[in-house]
DNA sequence: GCGCTAAAAGCAAATAATTTGCGTTAATGG
DNA sequence: CCATTAACGCAAATTATTTGCTTTTAGCGC
């Protein structure tokens, strides 16, 4: 059980939450993260190893605890004017983001801590950017697609790409995307008249 | 660096690989992983901790080479007579292995690793699996799509949706197999739609 | 504000995991 | 069969983690 935002925001707590999360930030800047150790994270932050053990358990739930934060988007998805614009261009940064050492550095944190809270906040937040441009091309009165078909034509390619191996190149990125948008117009879900059984 | 089957695959190496492979087996049905630790499978295993973390480093190393074995395809890909029917079959039975408990353990494992060899080779078991669904379609003269078309129509979504938090849906996995068979018919990438009757 | 309660932090001792140096075993190659 | 050396076992040294207890302080009712 990872503290974060959960019982006593207050004060203190919060302080030494900031100064963790920040001596683990820093450290990961200038060391190798196999060398990172919660012993020495507490030093860097001024605080007891047994705080950091207490709070996180272990230094995997304190890593996706800071990495998720780091994911967390600062931005609002660049206007193009265009849904297709605004769609390419997220997905060009996105996929950047993600694909550089140290986004694939806190995905892994994410995804290799037990807890899959982190994860799925991680999800939400990649939903929340596609959402707005999605919002956008209805205000215009462009077509777009539904937000799952994104995930699954988009995100969910670059994601496994990244993770199992390979690095998505620029012109596939494209591809989906021109790919996503050719193929469900703007309808919610609705795949096909198919004999359905069962 | 995990040992594996590089350098020196004789006798009493092999035996203490294949001992301590066992034992974690063996320990992971029974206990939390959480509560695994390497002295504990050395102890199974009948070997010291001091092999197990020169050979392995760590423990996640070890874990994701356990993992990556136990998710080693086992079986050829049903051959349903169609190429709807074995790509929908395998996948079906894909999802579910994955989605399981085991599956998802499995995965993060992997995943967790800093050695990312791993992850490449599940990659290239489930490519392989598809590639002989679509060799099989090939003979018959079936159109299928291109293996990388299926990963990222396919198998992609799957994988995305079992790690940020969602289980696909059986109905879901049908669509994305019905879906990457309308989109790329026989040719090797071409984003054009174009109603073709198999 | 003021004190009460308990959550969270600090400290230090106890326990457990990891690393390391060195001697031994046994796979590999000639 | 012998030489070479990778891999193992053992045990001591180091480092990380857990835990009991004390102290600090946030949250809350008055």
């Amino acid at each position: 059980m990872p503290a974060k935002e959960n019982l006593r925001p207050g004060g203190r707590s919060a302080r030494v939450q900031a100064s963790v999360h920040s001596a683990v930030r820093s450290l990961l800047k200038t060391m190798d993260r196999a060398d990172v150790t919660i012993p020495l994270i507490a030093a860097e932050a001024g605080v007891t190893p047994s705080t950091i053990y207490r709070r996180w358990g272990e230094l995997q739930e304190l890593l996706a605890d800071v990495a998720v934060e780091r994911l967390r988007p600062d931005m609002l998805p660049i206007d193009t004017g265009s849904a297709r614009g605004d769609l390419e261009v997220w997905t060009e940064q996105y996929c950047e983001e993600m694909s550089s050492g140290i986004g694939r550095d806190m995905m892994r944190d994410v995804l290799a801590a037990q807890d899959n809270a982190n994860a799925c906040k991680c999800d939400a937040f990649t939903r929340e950017q596609i959402a707005l441009i999605a919002e956008r091309a209805h205000v215009r009165g462009e077509a777009f697609p539904d937000i799952d078909a994104v995930m699954d034509g988009v995100v969910a390619p670059i994601i496994y790409r990244i993770l199992f191996g390979d690095q998505p190149s620029i012109e596939r990125v494209r591809d989906l995307v021109t790919n996503v948008l050719a193929a469900s117009p703007t309808r919610p879900r609705q795949p096909a008249s198919a004999p359905i059984s069962g």
